[in-house]
DNA sequence: CTCAAAATGTATCAATCATTACAGATAATA
DNA sequence: TATTATCTGTAATGATTGATACATTTTGAG
């Protein structure tokens, strides 16, 4: 039988030239109707020249770019006609099995699944509500790996309510906020392994202050969840010398989409009203 | 929102010659690779003309065959590649079927896995070499609601290795930074859908400096495609109103983790190194 | 740093393709 | 059956595409 197109861009892969991987990667991506536009498109999308997309073809083993496109659609005919096609959608190349990103993506997987099983029920929902619905100001701290997904969250509810303020920098730049907090503010708080000193200071000066707190951390819990309103904790075990926080992300994002259908209505039009000040 | 083909198809399905009533059930019952052939090839699997197909399509609202295909493209690649519509298979314990955390888990893992397999292999490492290895300085950007991940990064890696510069705030204080820029250095850029001016423009710059970039981007495919050294991109839709970031972290941290055993011997004594400063 | 080898894009050309006009075929109507 | 209207294929043509030669750039060895 005849090798598919995937098995050979794996047999070639180590052996293409930079254009030519951007060529293949371009086709993985979207495959595969990358291939089956015509060269000056398919050019188009992998961001080099049409002579290179050519020589791709011709490497891994075709004549002629026509002939490249009528074995892609005989295969995707194939594919699409067999009755168990739909489960394999994506190309089936990592590196054989164990390539480094597989392993990780695996991890990644186990993390995410683990993390929302054991997350009690209509936590992640309540703690949506607080956010989205606090009628004073919201805060966001994190810590030093953990402060991206403070700001990650800060941005996206930018868009959907006001008062929002993330607290960078510095502690003692954080300090003078402190005065201005209470119960009608809530405080968005992140905090993994080797929990810093400083996060976990200021969530109890505002937790003395009766302000209400979501807790981002892992499954070993932060000191800060004994003061915490809602805490969200996430498996963060990785093949690797670091904590992943991709659990986290998942946790955050699938707050940020359930405080969006909240208060859907308010964001609307402030999205609308902020994309027009944005075109001035 | 546009009638797909299919739609289309049916809506004239009754004021259909009897060769066009051909070259409509071709198309189906071949869908959609025969409407992606040439008219002749197409012509020949249904068994009439080219002109004949010409007709056809143009009475289901075309007015070139180009077109036509074009469309059929682009519903088969929204098709292919939309893992929100699959069902949550996922052990459904406890909950039932769906609480939006185990929808948002699901989507959240088909993002990874498509990622992660349409990676072409090797292109990861050698990302991850090019930036552990760089001799020059590292420096990252991103756009609104990426740049959290840049600086995530960029936390990590300055625990690796020297010379890391992250790339905050307004475009003008990014300008300075170029004059030093050179093809010792690296680019990290993220830029996903809305794709960002200002991010585009620093790339096309570091790029015409023979600056070497690795992009995380979205399967859309960013305009900086076309200038970078490696691409690294990832599936990003989600049951939100905002897209996921969930897979690019995952390419991120799997570049750190790979980054990390590349240059674990001098990452390591940095590492002691930055613990002792600590503690004074 | 220099120089040779490899890789890549530009410009050009030949081949292929979609398109159209028109003639022939078919069906409908009287 | 004659006549007309509609449908369909053939053949010619202009547009687009894939292919290639060559100049330029990039890479890697010494």
């Amino acid at each position: 039988m005849e090798k598919s197109i995937l098995e050979r861009i794996r047999a070639v892969s180590d052996r293409l030239t930079a254009k030519e991987r951007k060529a293949a990667q371009a086709l993985l991506s979207n495959y595969p109707m990358a291939g089956l536009e015509t060269v000056a498109g398919f050019a188009r999308i992998a961001g080099v020249s049409g002579p290179s997309i050519l020589r791709f073809t011709s490497r891994i083993g075709f004549s002629s770019y026509p002939e490249f496109q009528q074995h892609l659609r005989a295969e995707m005919e194939a594919r699409l006609k067999s009755p168990i096609a739909k489960a394999p959608q994506g190309p089936g190349l990592g590196d054989g099995d164990g390539s480094d990103l597989e392993r990780f993506a695996e991890a990644a997987i186990a993390n995410i699944r683990n993390t929302a099983q054991s997350l009690a029920p209509r936590e992640l929902e309540k703690a949506a509500a607080l956010i989205g619905e606090a009628p004073g100001t919201v805060y966001l701290i994190g810590g030093r790996f953990t402060d991206p997904l403070a700001r990650y969250m800060a941005a996206h509810l930018k868009l959907l309510r006001p008062r929002i303020m993330h607290l960078a920098g510095q502690v003692d730049s954080w300090r003078d906020h402190l005065i201005d907090m209470g119960r009608k503010d809530v405080l968005i708080t992140y905090d993994i392994r080797r929990y810093q000193e400083g996060v976990i200071w200021f969530a109890e000066q505002a937790a003395s202050r009766k302000v209400p707190i979501v807790l981002f951390t892992d499954q070993w819990i932060s000191p800060v969840t004994r003061i915490a309103t809602h805490v969200l904790p996430a498996h963060i075990e990785a093949p690797s010398n670091f904590d992943s926080s991709i659990a986290i992300l998942t946790l955050t994002e699938a707050v940020i989409a359930h405080c969006t259908r909240l208060i859907w209505e308010q964001a609307q039009k402030r999205i609308r009203d902020l994309e027009e000040l944005r075109e001035i």
